[in-house]
DNA sequence: CGGAATCCGCACAGATACTG
DNA sequence: CAGTATCTGTGCGGATTCCG
């Protein structure tokens, strides 16, 4: 490598390692669109966009979410730096989860993906009837 | 249950089964989230979304995609009405792919996060090495 | 070319038990 | 209350093969 080349471990060659790319799969971004681009991430992070809330609190509120899953994620929410985590020493401890402001930009999005969810849910399922039907039709028709 | 009073199935009973609520397990909308808040989803409906694609080229496009992958998940896209199938009956046959417009409103929101991505790698990275400095002292601070 | 079908491993998720 | 630790299983996803 030249002198004063700098490339950034796991973006693409063909840029000259500087552009990301989330379309390859060893990219940072693309590992971290992984991390967000899941079904718990996205919950916990807009449940705690509506309001700080401590840890049974979001497990109460995310129906079907694991402990093991809840802790796992807030960790590596935290780690991105996406969610702050705040320990007051009280016994038993309280530890709450706030989303950072960094978070809070991504959550705009996340909102926008689950408000197009609720608001197309019917589009959704008229789609997946007709789908369904053309199946059904398709197998009589060889079966 | 009450005559006239319909709960559409999966809905929390709490709104009398009409409010749609992400949070809740078994509400459709909540079914639907997961489908499209998926890594291999937000990759095949942001490609789309920038020019209709052969199956092959879309497999080429997105790096790491196995072919058992990106047939389901187009089958499933199709089934919610995200995409578009077109048959064109050359020999060996031409499938391509398209978004449908209500595909293109969910995209405004998956392309919104994959841009957060792509500009907040940086930080991200900051966060991480921080968090992991830290990690690393608390471990050695109890041996 | 665009898949379907099959086999298979292992990583991830759930359940349980325990702790500060 | 807010987790960690451990075990267990299973279903997701990769690899391979075959087909129209």
């Amino acid at each position: 490598m030249q002198e004063g080349t700098f490339i950034a471990p796991g973006y693409p060659e063909e840029t000259g390692g500087r552009q990301p790319d989330v379309y390859a799969a060893n990219c940072p971004t693309r590992q971290l669109l992984d991390r967000i681009a899941d079904k718990w991430s996205v919950l916990i992070l807009t449940t705690l966009g509506m309001d700080e809330m401590r840890f049974n609190a979001l497990k109460r509120r995310i129906d079907g979410i694991s402990q093991k899953m809840l802790s796992q994620t807030l960790r590596s929410l935290e780690r991105d730096g996406l969610v702050a985590r705040h320990v007051v020493p009280t016994v038993p401890v309280t530890v709450s989860y706030a989303i950072t402001p960094l978070g809070s930009e991504l959550i705009e999005a996340l909102q926008a993906m689950i408000d197009w969810a609720e608001r197309r849910m019917a589009d959704v399922t008229l789609s997946q009837l007709a789908y369904d039907v053309r199946e059904r039709e398709l197998a009589e028709a060889i079966g």
